[in-house]
DNA sequence: CGGTATCCACCTAGATACTG
DNA sequence: CAGTATCTAGGTGGATACCG
């Protein structure tokens, strides 16, 4: 049975780096599931939280992230409107993920000086 | 001692996140750094390895990379060219954070069915 | 071998204004 | 409150051709 190239390329043990770059790669989405790793939020809160996101953004990101099953979106029929954001088990099977992200660039913005801003 | 909007936002243990993100959030940053991680690799295996990227990409990821002091980039004045990428002792440091991400990535490709490619 | 240069289709993400 | 709609500048990344 030949391997083609492709599936010679992905047998490299890219896969698994190349699906959570998918689910996570989203510019924001460490950012969002990290928020939420200290419990349910709001939506407000979550824009609070993270400012540097536009309303668009964190309510895109949201969506896709719930598409993909990480996190769970429950609306509360009151008025004013009410929406909260949960992680899932699955959502919630990533904290150690961001984790070990978070812990790295804590080391890393204390030894070295701010990472420079693309742009 | 007040703190502005800004001040609280980034206060909010967001920085560490957000500067690995902008050292890895490449597309194909992971990968790369993940692929260095078995060894010095020249360019030309690189590509064979990663072969989902184009050349450009391949040499743009790298040279950001480089800038940012995560892999060192050595010529060979030979012919034909020699190319050498290799992780830095910053660029080792991030295993970890690939080795997490690598993890969860083949636990949920168990457990679940193939990510679905977005768009 | 290890790139660069150029062109271009798409996508991203911000700003702004509006809604149930 | 929690979005959506629209427009748009700018960025991303693929294809192709060429170079030292």
């Amino acid at each position: 049975m030949p391997t083609s190239k492709a599936d010679k390329a992905e047998s490299l043990n890219n896969m698994p780096l190349i699906a959570m770059i998918k689910l996570i790669g989203g510019k924001y989405k460490p950012l969002i599931l990290w928020r939420l790793m200290t419990g349910t939020k709001r939506y407000s809160t979550l824009r609070k939280e993270i400012p540097c996101a536009t309303a668009k953004m964190i309510t895109q990101q949201l969506r896709e992230l719930e598409a993909d099953g990480l996190i769970k979106r429950t609306v509360y029929p009151v008025v004013p409107p009410k929406v909260e954001y949960t992680l899932t088990p699955q959502g919630e099977s990533i904290s150690p993920v961001l984790q070990t992200m978070y812990e790295w660039g804590q080391k890393h913005l204390q030894t070295n000086q701010p990472i420079k801003t693309k742009t």
